[in-house]
DNA sequence: AATCTAACTTAACAGTGTTAATATTATATC
DNA sequence: GATATAATATTAACACTGTTAAGTTAGATT
């Protein structure tokens, strides 16, 4: 008798449905300018049925976040096979990590903004994917600094400068796009190597 | 016949009482949870005189900001007449930058990541605060890149890279406050010392 | 066929930013 | 001092918001 898993599977695929409508309309309007009622209107359900699958509005946030989460991680995952020097792999994530903040900036000013906000006192849970995405950057960073390519200063350290970098040109990026800042792909080059190169020295 | 005078001064008055109770409020609840309403309570009016000095929310939050913008402002021009080494001024500007955002985290927050998100196309204006904020940058890199300690770059470029660095570092302290971040003031030191010696190489 | 349960909706509450029309107050003129 | 005029403040309303509690419907179980 199927009906119990056919029903499960109907469940998970109206929170999907949920899900994929409040990305796109949190990514195209904001966070703010979306309301429930929107939301349901989008998927043609009264707008408390959301409420059935969510908590509230924020938890419908944090799910969001947690598969751009998810999408950042793969796109960082991808770069690992790559065999290269250790040095040009971090490069590289970093380079991937701002392109994939330009190329989904709703979706990263959710994640790494936004939700904050709302979700205080927003850590590293265990076993988050927030916790596995610095968790590359932990690796990253480690061969960087077995291989005495970098200064030896301890991983957490390192990394943060990094983060820090990678994330302040990101953001301001996307909040100033009226900014005369110089050409768009040379900053973040500079920042990326600037920064790498003050972790050798 | 100094009526006019006296007129024009008290409604500046109330124009600063409800600047002040605006921003308090801001500061304290957060932009999104601040009513007109609460603010008209705090001063004591009715909400809709509020809309007698300022368009709309998005232009009392403007205003709130340029008076950010002002501080900060102050708070690095004070560091011009110092007069040591012009590396070691541009490493305490950083640094005062960094603290200044950690002071006052909301105000910070406010000015650099939620006004841009309701006043888009937010550039440089002419004559603006902002834009004197970043000439005071500009000066700063400048005389590094002319006496020769810098790496020869264009003065926009390595600008806007400490620039980075430094907004990088103080939303990440504000906006994920627990996590496991190396001790705090380690942390904002090896940012910008980084990023500077970087400049160098 | 009766009961139970899961899924969904309706109606409502207390709040929001903002506008238009109205009232109040203070000044200037006669 | 009374009256007209201008500046300032308020009331009432509109169309929204997130969220909860109660009610309805359809399908499965007994």
């Amino acid at each position: 008798m199927g009906t119990k898993e056919r029903r499960a599977r109907e469940k998970e695929q109206l929170r999907r449905q949920i899900l994929v409508a409040a990305r796109e309309l949190f990514v195209n309007e904001g966070y703010e300018n979306v309301s429930m009622r929107k939301i349901a209107n989008k998927i043609e359900y009264s707008p408390t049925t959301i409420y059935l699958y969510f908590k509230d509005k924020a938890d419908l946030l944090d799910s969001v976040c947690k598969e751009t989460l998810l999408n950042l991680l793969n796109t960082l995952e991808q770069l690992k096979n790559d065999k290269s020097d250790s040095v040009e792999t971090l490069r590289k994530s970093g380079q991937a990590y701002v392109e994939f903040g330009l190329k989904y900036p709703q979706d990263y000013k959710l994640t790494f903004v936004i939700r904050p906000q709302f979700q205080k006192g927003l850590g590293l849970q265990e076993g988050s994917v927030g916790e596995k995405v610095f968790n590359y950057l932990r690796e990253m960073v480690s061969e960087c600094i077995q291989q005495k390519k970098f200064r030896q200063m301890d991983v957490e350290t390192t990394g943060q400068v990094l983060w820090s970098a990678v994330h302040g040109v990101t953001l301001l990026l996307i909040d100033f796009p009226e900014f005369p800042w110089t050409e768009k792909d040379k900053l973040i080059d500079t920042v990326i190597h600037t920064t790498i190169e003050g972790l050798k020295a």
